[in-house]
DNA sequence: CGTTATGATTGAAC
DNA sequence: GTTCAATCATAACG
């Protein structure tokens, strides 16, 4: 199975987009540059970028010894307030964007998905407790039944695998980013205000940006889980045939209960616990029986006089204890001749 | 091989 | 929910 999962600097790229969004014009370091030359005539665009292209690794350290004499200025604190009163203008413009939905009703699904298929949640025991069931479910001998189900169970735990170390990776990525988004930010405030609630939403946006490659690694790994269950539990592709014991039983049943062969909920149970079967496949088997000998009341003919037989000597055998034992008791089993409107009437 | 038997699934019906 | 009918996919058989 491949996992298609998409990589984190993807979005990385795709981030700056939306950090800059929305975001006033008022602390570049272009606006910085013209308050220190706030009366002299403006400068050439084109002067600054020459500047900007002419950086090199020496002038580095000039520009940030430029930038903490810029912080130094006298006319800093000035500049600073106004700048803080143009953002206390402008913020409430900001206001708005803030709506949130925290609980993505698309991801609470696939998290219940994972949580169910064992891939999420606690280690081995949780998740081999929903490879059990399935095992249960799908019958059979439970000896061949438990090889079959480790390979499932294997390929399931490196699915697993995959899944936490990628999301181990996401969120230590998003926490790095975080990070040095928060950092930059701090870093900027020094010269333009940035209100905490900035920094706050900033955060918000790259959490919902990482939450939604989750959900792709999710999805990716739900529709893993899926191909696998497919491949590895589909009872069709391994059909075994129920043991001899098992289908002497089924018959023995349904052969004694002709007139009328649909065993309650009780009585399902109790043939499955003889046959070592699950409840579903007495269902089934029923279904296909019926269905089978309506459809060839011939073929099954020896089959039936077989069991008609069988049942009838256990059935004499029973009447005969019971007719000893106290009143005459209704040999209400085998091929029973007497009319429905007796047998209500007997009940 | 092809054929038959058989357990499971699916979709419609009640 | 169950049952029927058709169908699928495999096992068993010759």
């Amino acid at each position: 199975m491949k996992m298609r999962l998409d990589h984190p600097n993807e979005m990385l790229t795709g981030l700056t987009g939306l950090g800059g969004l929305s975001q006033p014009d008022v602390g570049d370091p272009d606006s910085v540059r013209k308050q220190q030359s706030l009366g002299q005539p403006q400068q050439d665009i084109g002067d600054i970028l020459q500047q900007i292209m002419a950086i090199t690794d020496e002038s580095l350290d000039e520009a940030q010894a430029r930038k903490h004499a810029l912080n130094c200025h006298r006319m800093k604190p000035a500049l600073f307030s106004v700048l803080c009163e143009i953002k206390e203008k402008t913020v409430l413009s900001i206001r708005g964007v803030q709506e949130e939905d925290p609980p993505d009703p698309q991801i609470m699904r696939l998290d219940n998905m994972l949580l169910a298929e064992g891939v999420s949640g606690p280690e081995k025991g949780g998740g081999s407790a929903a490879a059990a069931a399935a095992a249960a479910a799908a019958g059979g001998s439970p000896t061949d039944s438990s090889i079959e189900h480790s390979d499932y169970r294997a390929k399931l735990a490196q699915i697993r695998q995959i899944y936490h170390s990628e999301l181990e990776k996401y969120e230590q990525a998003c926490s790095e980013f975080t990070n040095h988004v928060m950092n930059l930010l701090r870093e900027q405030s020094r010269t333009r205000p940035i209100s905490p609630k900035e920094i706050e939403r900033m955060v918000a946006i790259i959490h919902r940006k990482f939450s939604s490659i989750q959900m792709q690694l999710k999805q990716s790994t739900c529709e893993a889980v899926m191909i696998l269950r497919s491949r590895f539990l589909d009872a069709r592709r391994k059909r075994r045939n129920f043991n001899k014991q098992a289908t002497e039983v089924l018959n023995e049943y349904f052969y004694s209960h002709l007139s009328n062969p649909y065993p309650s909920e009780e009585a399902k149970e109790e043939l499955a616990k003889k046959c070592g079967i699950t409840v579903s496949q007495v269902s089934n088997w029923f279904g296909n029986k019926r269905i089978r000998y309506k459809k060839n009341i011939g073929k099954f003919q020896e089959e039936a006089n077989l069991y008609a037989v069988k049942t009838a000597v256990d059935a004499a055998n029973v009447s005969a204890q019971a007719s000893q034992a106290n009143s005459p008791a209704t040999p209400n089993s085998g091929i029973s001749s007497i009319p429905p409107h007796f047998i209500v009437l007997l009940k």
